[in-house]
DNA sequence: TTCCTGTTCA
DNA sequence: TGAACCGGAA
């Protein structure tokens, strides 16, 4: 067992099976919130923003979420750690804009067919990984992307994959959020917040990131994980993620939010204002429309 | 129509 | 900064 693993999440140090993929953690594991957990640089944390996450997390807890149902490491724990880390790997890589059970489903045939790992996959037929992937989203640029990982992963790092979050950045299809879903899966290394969609929405319509020197939200998942990063403690960085994923899943959707089930709506800046999407959101801040 | 645990290229 | 990549689902 990893102690990096335990220094920064330590709520994982029991009943939940290590490693764990996907953020795949029991909700009941959630760790209380943490208070006066002073926060470096002078950034001012958000009021209330303890409240805010010990309230999700409630919501979390009697709400069922998609994302709660999918166990990523099924059928992957057998695997050697190399191979289990370039499994993390293909299944990060397939999840962007793809819907949970779809990625998982992919990953399994995959498996079924011995290509996950990086060797197999590197031989293997791009038609063939396309076939198999299908129908996650982009299937035909991310196939041609395993195929091209899988090279770089055999030629560079002995058929393991890339151990720090600017080597994992230089692989074709691997932006911000997966390098450090990557870290955090695979490596069990937290180098960053990993901010997706929802992390992104939520965190803006609770007032939580903003641009630098500005009050307007931001503008992109990178822009909003750097804000967080100024004030969230470390050692919420890691279960974030799966809070928002799913709060963002069911309560505060896209498009129209469910605030009057929202037991946080009172601390929320943009509760029942009918926002329907982070673009609408920072458009409403920043009036510069075009006609 | 908009969304789905985004990244790439103009 | 925005369009393109993908197609099924709500």
């Amino acid at each position: 067992m990893s102690l990096s693993l335990l220094r920064h999440t330590p709520y994982l140090t029991s009943a939940v099976p290590l490693p764990i993929q996907y953020f795949f953690i029991s909700l009941t594991k959630m760790p209380k919130t943490r208070l006066s957990t002073m926060r470096q640089d002078s950034v001012q944390p958000p009021a209330n923003w303890e409240r805010v996450i010990e309230g999700i997390r409630r919501m979390r807890s009697s709400e069922h979420a998609p994302v709660d149902s999918i166990d990523p490491d099924e059928g992957v724990t057998s695997l050697q750690p190399k191979e289990r880390r370039f499994a993390v790997l293909v299944g990060s890589l397939l999840s962007s804009q793809t819907k949970g059970h779809v990625t998982h489903e992919a990953n399994q045939r995959l498996l079924e067919n011995g290509l996950l790992s990086a060797d197999s996959m590197n031989k293997a037929d791009e038609v063939t990984i396309k076939s198999l992937i299908y129908p996650v989203g982009f299937y035909t640029r991310k196939a041609r992307h395993l195929k091209q990982v899988a090279k770089i992963c055999v030629s560079k790092y002995d058929g393991d994959i890339p151990g720090t979050v600017d080597e994992l950045l230089l692989l074709p299809g691997v932006g911000p959020k997966i390098a450090h879903l990557v870290m955090i899966m695979a490596w069990n290394k937290v180098e960053g917040i990993c901010v997706d969609t929802h992390v992104h929405r939520v965190s803006n319509r609770l007032g939580w990131v903003s641009q630098p020197g500005k009050k307007q939200g931001t503008r992109s998942p990178e822009e909003t994980r750097v804000s967080l990063q100024q004030w969230l403690p470390k050692e919420e960085w890691v279960s974030i993620n799966l809070l928002l994923v799913g709060f963002g899943q069911t309560i505060c959707t896209p498009l129209r939010p469910r605030c009057a089930k929202c037991t946080v709506s009172e601390f929320c800046p943009s509760a029942f204002k009918e926002i329907s999407s982070p673009a609408s959101t920072s458009r409403t801040l920043s009036p510069k429309k075009k006609h």
